[in-house]
DNA sequence: ATTAGCACTCGAAACACTCGAGTGCTAACA
DNA sequence: TGTTAGCACTCGAGTGTTTCGAGTGCTAAT
């Protein structure tokens, strides 16, 4: 058990630490601290600190940064969420308070404020509901050799994919193919849709229709497509902005990890709790070293549980992106409740 | 005037410090040399050839790199474009003599193609006919709150956007927008388009419809982003491969740039030539410097001419730059006239 | 339990030294 | 006159040495 001290001790180190990037010294801390002590007593402490493996030496002579555990100790027990400043509020309210919008563009300027307003990368989910459905299947002749293929769900998701066909295909076959579509798959969640498509529907199609199947094949995709759709990201760049010493390469390998939307399911996917963080190492990821992701969830009620995440140095400011992300997380609920209302 | 075998010392020089990316020295050129010459004949020649501004050095001792008219020199008379070897022919001709594919799949496989086989960013630009038109506008309403639009030109483009409307607008209303605008927009080429949406058309919207602003707006930037969407940009992330000791803070700006397609436009969209190279400083822009822009125009008889273009270090090879494009050129023009045929 | 004091450690920065690839110049040569 | 061998010279990259200071752990006194 740590005296409280002790813990003070560890919490300043850690915000100075943050704040300027540079391994903390005994006097640093003293100076910083309104427990009166001297630098030795708290030499001592650290040193007590240190064995218990909560924070750690770069070398036998220097200053002492925090450690995953010192990190994680401060994030389950000491982060103070910081208040938003008024004018970032009132940014974030003047673009997400505006009604009359599409899911995406919601989606997506909630990810590029966030990422402006921390510095960092931010990616943003819409709310996934348990059990969203197939409410809406069209296919629209265009011209001779076009079609767009509409398909609806009950989260207010509409993708649309035009695609060419060969001349081979006519009209009554088109007409047949939406029919069973219609009658084979709306109204099913997603991922039973998704089965279907994949096992029975290619029997039925290939029993009606004389030659279906590269359309069968788009569509298939396109209705892939928009599970990927959920995800958006932005602020990549600000990667840049903390990746010291990181070899080009290995940049190279992360954003190439960040550009697969699968990569990110396995990372952020899972969340449940209101937040929830992941240091460095615990992503078990070398490129990840030296980052952490913080999470956040939004309910939407009645239609699902969304995600927020911010990607920054492992050094970050907790405090203020707890601060951050709470006022997305209730600006979110608010918005998207009115988005489904109206 | 420069004699044969200046030329062939520039010529040299520049294929190995392409290959090596090292200065060379003047016993380097001898081996490399089919001329016989000793490495102090060869001196003499470099330190003329340095006279004319064709090459410089980086200290006073060191050994030569070439300069901006040396680069400029080799591309204009030296180039030798090389053949590309026969898997990658193959590959090209796998992916994009593939039929029944949309534009944007062609267009988008074209750039990641393109940035894969030469290791550097690629841009690729759909045709543009000059007189592109505006050949279908239809409006769909989807449900209670729900539309799409869909925007149609001759040259095989097709726009969509869904969006939201407020409860106010009725059924009534929008089918006179979609008349109004099919009335005055189609058949108008897209600039004109464009100019009448500004003037115009909000006057005749405003007389006949009780509140369409809101949706007029966002039709106007869907119409906006359809020109935008004839850039597809792949392999941003190779710029990393090539910019050493470009500090951060410049990279980012550099990425900032290319998300930009206006800016893109400044830099490519007047080319006329089949080929054209803009080396480092000609590009007018800082962080430019120790870059090349390779671009080529592709022909599609009736449809315009679109451009290729490839964005490498002014080191790049381009021997193997110009023989890629070329092969890329000849391969868009065939595949875009049987999409436009069949 | 705390603290003043001190010897010790180690990285960063400054500096000196060496090595070698490359140059320009001169003088000899075909 | 053009070419070349030879040589003194230059400078960056790499390496070793020294200095400096921030920080530590330990000891002895309070």
């Amino acid at each position: 058990m740590l005296t409280k001290r002790q813990i003070s001790i560890l919490d300043a180190l850690i915000r100075l630490y943050t704040s300027t990037g540079q391994p903390i010294g005994s006097k640093t801390i003293m100076n910083e601290l309104d427990v009166d002590a001297s630098s030795a007593t708290i030499r001592n402490e650290m040193s007590f600190l240190e064995k218990l493996g909560f924070i750690q030496k770069t070398h036998s002579s220097s200053g002492r940064v925090p450690s995953l555990k010192g990190y994680r100790f401060y994030i389950d027990h000491l982060v103070k969420p910081q208040q938003v400043a008024q004018d970032k509020m009132q940014v974030i309210n003047d673009v997400l308070g505006n009604h009359v919008k599409q899911m995406d563009d919601i989606m997506h300027q909630s990810a590029q404020l966030l990422s402006d307003l921390t510095n960092y990368t931010a990616i943003v989910l819409g709310p996934k509901a348990e059990s969203s459905r197939l409410t809406g299947f069209r296919l629209l002749a265009l011209n001779d050799n076009h079609v767009m293929a509409i398909i609806q769900t009950d989260r207010g998701t509409i993708e649309n994919k035009v695609f060419r066909l060969p001349k081979s295909i006519n009209e009554s076959d088109l007409t047949k193919v939406a029919n069973i579509f219609n009658h084979h798959l709306v109204g099913l969640p997603l991922n039973e849709v998704a089965r279907k498509l994949q096992r029975d529907i290619p029997l039925l199609i290939r029993k009606y229709v004389s030659n279906a199947m590269d359309m069968f094949l788009t569509l298939e995709s396109a209705l892939n497509s928009s599970s990927e759709d959920r995800y958006h990201i932005s602020g990549k760049m600000n990667l840049l902005d903390f990746s010291d010493n990181m070899d080009k390469q290995k940049l190279k390998s992360l954003y190439t990890l960040l550009e697969n939307k699968g990569n990110l399911d396995l990372l952020i996917d899972h969340m449940h709790q209101d937040f929830e963080v992941k240091i460095g190492e615990e992503m078990n990821n070398d490129l990840f070293t030296n980052f952490s992701l913080v999470t956040a969830t939004y309910k939407v009620s009645g239609h699902g549980t969304g995600i927020l995440a911010v990607l920054g140095p492992t050094s970050m400011s907790y405090d203020e992106t707890f601060g951050v992300l709470d006022v997305f997380r209730k600006q979110l609920t608010h918005t998207l409740l009115n988005y489904y209302l109206e």
